[in-house]
DNA sequence: TTAGGGTTAG
């Protein structure tokens, strides 16, 4: 009697309060305890559960199905295979509805072993037809090995949404997009339709491939289903229109969106910083914490980036700080982006103690580490590492090889530049892109080998990628060598291909100049006026205590600008002293001598460089950053003044790190 | 019993 009066009431059970109450009812009534215990179990009540549970001397099997799944349910999976054992011990028999938690919690505990075994018991007791079951060891094999999911699929009886949608999830989570896709159609044949899991399986697949106009099908699908409003459809769609570099169209989605939890925020932030929208990304982040949205391990290596190509260490700082008090200081993602980071702001000894402290560097952490010992000049050590990594089974990708080939360009190791090109080819198959062609054809350039490297440049395969950028390496190269012939045919190339190329007017007009053809020169600066074109201002920064300076070439308008220009006679009278003269090649400008010297003086690099001296302790470390190329006037000028006020001065410019120190710089004044 | 977001690029 109270049996009935009980079932009949426990599914209708929405709260603890409703429990409660039924609870009373039930001790009055001597109900079984199992059912109270499923009761409360099902509500996901783990403290009332237990206090059931302990009191039984010999629990039923519904009693220890009860308590298995609420532990599994809670992500308590752990005590779920525990109690699991012990109920096998006491002889009661597993039934169907106990295995689906079982595997759950084998998937979630990587417990690969236990999980076959558990197989082999399903198929022993014949539940290998039960779909709820059959969907669990999907699950699980999808994380392992995607034959098992085809076979347990193909030999189910009876298959439900949730088994299409596990079978759609393992092959698009293992990269098989085709096959993915392929059984989102045979599932309509079947004559099921995709619903909100099946698309979110679905949309990452569209934003890997970058195709938005599928990607929009299914928004539309979506739209028309209701699955817009989605939580988790939300993100996906936000994730692939951020990854179509459709980022607008991602931030309406998010603001539209009537829900959001950590994920949506950090899809949004990720789709900011993977278009290059740092500032933006920054400030959704502050506003996530505003909205005491608990920032997960993803968010902190979406929103590093945004740290290291603004080079504002003070914030990335503060995030490693945030991070560790997570305790997410061992994730390899997080790790690969911090070191990456501290690399960037010109902290490399930083950057290698975080390498060095990591577990198993994959190829994204070996390269960023590559990639920084590159940028602060470190070539050898870069071409080490790269051996390393080999060695230690971690097979170099495109991007590894663009890592290590721009350590040698930035040290003038022309002969290993090209032998590692070669073996990227022969050895590992990689069709070379842009950027390898680049760095090996600047690095020929600047060692003389001009006309080898116009072949090399023009057996680049893909004609679109022979761009103006490849061109202007040698361009640059042709001027420094003085041959004005060879940067006639090269600029040609350039103009046929970007005729609104500016650095190969400024290259050009140089090389001119150079050989003495004021003619020429002047008809391209003239062609230059007369198209608009203007060279990209120079910008160099400078922070001091957490604010930020920023200097244009010529730029007056700083408050403290007297005594800058104060400072920077008096340190030109001193360099003078030590032998300085100044270096007028880079002064484009048709003017007087003296002239061309005060154009040099008011350099934004000088300017942010003698504003770091007048305004930090003598002894401080001056670290500066340009958006352009150091020139070499101010390269020589500031070695000067690195032993004059017997400072480091770090100079962080378009492409790389120089460590001015004792008149010295760390280039080797190979740049 | 099924789902979404992450690090490297002259």
């Amino acid at each position: 009697m109270a049996k009935s009066i009980l079932q009949s009431h426990s599914y209708r059970v929405k709260s603890k309060q409703e429990a409660k109450q039924l609870h009373a009812q039930m001790i009055r009534t001597r109900a079984p305890t199992s059912l109270v215990l499923s009761v409360y179990s099902n509500l996901g009540l783990l403290r009332e559960s237990l206090l059931i549970f302990n009191s039984l001397t010999s629990p039923s099997y519904v009693a220890w199905k009860s308590i298995i799944r609420c532990y599994t349910s809670l992500g308590l999976f752990h005590q779920s295979l525990l109690s699991f054992a012990r109920m096998r011990a006491s002889a009661a028999r597993p039934d169907r509805d106990v295995f689906p938690s079982i595997v759950k919690s084998c998937t979630h505990l990587m417990d690969w072993k236990l999980g076959q075994s558990l197989h082999g018991s399903i198929i022993r007791v014949g539940l290998e037809i039960d779909v709820y079951t059959g969907n669990a060891l999907m699950n699980m094999y999808g994380k392992v090995c995607m034959g098992s999911v085809r076979k347990v699929f193909d030999e189910m009886p009876e298959r439900d949404l949730v088994s299409w949608n596990t079978v759609i999830a393992g092959n698009a989570g293992n990269g098989m997009y085709r096959e993915a896709l392929e059984m989102v159609r045979e599932m309509g044949g079947a004559g099921l339709k995709p619903d909100s899991f099946t698309l979110s399986s679905v949309l990452p697949i569209f934003a890997e491939y970058v195709d938005v106009s599928r990607g929009m099908e299914i928004h539309g699908y979506a739209i028309r289903h209701g699955f817009d409003s989605d939580l988790f459809i939300g993100s996906s769609l936000i994730d692939m229109y951020a990854k179509c570099t459709m980022v607008e169209k991602s931030r309406q989605i998010f603001d539209f969106l009537p829900q959001r939890d950590a994920i949506s925020w950090n899809s949004m932030i990720a789709g900011c910083v993977q278009n290059g929208l740092f500032d933006e990304g920054l400030r959704l982040f502050r506003r996530m914490l505003e909205n005491s949205i608990k920032p997960r391990h993803v968010t902190f290596s979406s929103i590093m980036p945004a740290c290291a190509h603004l080079t504002t260490m003070h914030l990335g700082k503060q995030l490693h700080g945030y991070i560790l008090r997570c305790g997410f200081d061992d994730n390899e993602f997080i790790s690969s982006s911090l070191l990456d980071m501290y690399a960037k702001c010109g902290r490399i000894h930083i950057a290698r103690r975080i390498f060095e402290k990591m577990e198993s560097p994959d190829i994204v952490s070996w390269t960023a580490m590559i990639m920084g010992c590159a940028l602060h000049g470190h070539a050898h050590d870069a071409l080490f590492l790269f051996q390393q990594m080999k060695v230690n089974n971690v097979r170099p990708n495109y991007v590894a090889f663009v890592a290590v080939l721009t350590a040698c360009s930035h040290a003038g190791l022309v002969d290993q530049a090209r032998k590692l090109f070669d073996s990227m080819v022969g050895d590992y198959g990689i069709s070379p892109g842009l950027e390898h062609y680049a760095a090996v054809a600047d690095l020929l350039g600047r060692a003389g080998r001009l006309e080898e490297a116009y072949e090399f440049i023009s057996s680049m395969p893909r004609e679109q990628e022979r761009t103006g950028s490849v061109w202007s390496t040698l361009l640059a190269a042709c001027r420094v060598h003085k041959n004005a012939e060879l940067a006639e045919k090269v600029a040609e190339n350039i103009f046929k291909i970007d005729p609104e190329n500016m650095g190969a007017y400024v290259l050009m007009s140089n090389v001119y100049s150079a050989a003495g053809r004021w003619k020429d020169a002047a008809r391209l600066r003239i062609a230059m006026k007369g198209r608009g074109i203007r060279k990209k201002p120079a910008c160099s920064w400078i922070e001091i205590k957490n604010k930020v300076h920023a200097f244009m070439a010529g730029d007056e308008s700083h408050p403290k600008y007297y005594e800058i220009k104060e400072a920077l006679g008096v340190l030109l009278e001193r360099m003078e002293r030590e032998g300085y003269v100044p270096n007028t090649d880079d002064v484009l400008h048709d003017v007087e001598e003296e002239q061309k010297r005060h154009l040099l003086c008011s350099h934004s690099e000088r300017l942010a460089i003698a504003f770091g001296i007048i305004s930090t302790p003598p002894g401080t470390t001056i670290r500066v950053t340009k958006n352009l190329r150091v020139c070499v006037d101010c390269h020589i000028a500031t070695k000067f003044i690195s032993k004059i006020v017997g400072r480091e001065i770090i100079v962080r410019d378009v492409s790389r790190f120089h460590h001015f120190k004792d008149g010295k710089c760390s280039c080797g004044d190979y740049w």
